[in-house]
DNA sequence: GCAAAAGTGTTGGAAATACACCCATGT
DNA sequence: ACATGGGTGTATTTCCAACACTTTTGC
């Protein structure tokens, strides 16, 4: 058991002898590489739960914003600091943790996974296929698949997916990583014209390198274009 | 000032006093009435914001989950029991509470107004149209727009819009709720025919009475055949 | 009979879908 | 030369937006 276990675990009792609740905020850190969505999971810290992968997540300080703990987590386990963070939505359950009543708050995080290095020694830490994990620590099943549902929903209406990609990334990788995430296969041309016809894709001029076949143009997704564009408020009743 | 407030300012002094962070709820609770969107709120509990507006809300318990922290205050302060609740967002900045660190969950709930006679001696609690609230207690405005931009993004894609009228109501009442929701005029042929096709709105051969009009058409929303009806899951990238 | 809102269809344009061939590159 | 994926256009269908007159009721 690491220093880091030790320490939470005093808190942890301390907190049910007092009979307070704890705020903690737990990181689903998505990935995409291989043409796959990965997240990033770490093995559990309790006993309770030993061979089950758990998410990233700390407790919350008290001098220390939610949004602040949530990046502090991902800073320390993963090293990264640039990384789109987005609060999803919270699990407090009154039993959800064995140790004390947690209430925690789900962020969605995305990161561009070449960045990303894992230490080699850091062998708890891995990437997971998404739709190979079946069950974790806790109440994390859930708290990914609603990350997950929430990211599908998302993508859509939003260009977050961009933070999944290198700066530079050809259409081809821009349509598997949709594909991915949405378990879907789309048509090629149809996500070209839908995606150029919005017009916030930039041409680097530059082309794909070392491919085995013709090379596809590498774009950049244009933020501050995106950022002036006028948005139509209105989408349309469907249920 | 009230027993209530009192006991809440003695626990909000332990949090501060023991460096602990507290959880509450707050509830944004929205009703229709004379054709408006309508917030129900309360003057503030709390020295500091004399004469401002304030959620309904209340710290949780530690033995009960957050929504049932939520339907309780609903029922002690509105006596309303079958509501229609769902969780938003949280807030949790530091700074948000003067008294001490409290983080909390936002609810939205709808009700239907008639439903509810406010009692008369309950002169702390108005329904306020929206768009007449500029300043609130606590960061109550942020977490009201909040909720409101969630409710009308949310009433395009489900339908809790219905949770806001009575059982039965006519086509006008339906228009009438979703334009004040939205902020927009629309089209009424278009309205009807939207709503019509798709199949979940049920005749129930009665009709309005003491209209100085031709009277409307009355029905009720189908559940069940919600509940059944197949989703689709694809809605097209649309940044 | 008049005021007020209910009820009802059609048409044109925009967007989404389905679909097949040639091109550039590495091996 | 061949295998692999890049790049492109068109026809069809579906969905959305715009728009005006007749009907029913209360007063």
């Amino acid at each position: 058991m690491t220093a880091r276990q030790k320490k939470l675990k005093t808190i942890l009792k301390e907190l049910k002898d007092d009979g307070i609740i704890g705020i903690s905020v737990d990181c689903v850190i998505f990935g995409f590489d291989e043409n796959e969505l990965k997240v990033l999971l770490i093995k559990s810290d309790l006993e309770n739960f030993e061979d089950r992968w758990s998410l990233l997540g700390d407790l919350v300080n008290n001098h220390e914003n939610l949004n602040q703990a949530a990046y502090r987590v991902l800073k320390d386990r993963t090293g990264m600091t640039d990384v789109y963070l987005e609060e999803v939505s919270v699990f407090g359950e009154v039993g959800r943790h064995p140790a004390a009543r947690v209430v925690t708050i789900a962020y969605c995080s995305l990161i561009n996974i070449q960045h990303h290095k894992l230490k080699s020694n850091d062998n708890e830490l891995h990437w997971h296929r998404i739709g190979s994990i079946s069950q974790m620590a806790f109440d994390h099943k859930k708290i990914l698949d609603t990350c997950h549902e929430w990211l599908q929903k998302r993508v859509q209406e939003h260009p977050l997916g961009f933070s999944l990609l290198p700066k530079k990334f050809s259409l081809r990788e821009l349509q598997n990583l949709y594909e991915s995430i949405l378990g879907v296969k789309l048509d090629r041309r149809n996500f070209r014209k839908k995606f150029f016809s919005m017009g916030l894709l930039q041409d680097t001029k530059e082309y794909e390198l070392d491919v085995p076949h013709r090379p596809g143009k590498l774009y950049k997704f244009n933020y501050e274009k995106y950022r002036k564009k006028e948005r139509k408020t209105w989408f349309g009743i469907d249920f």
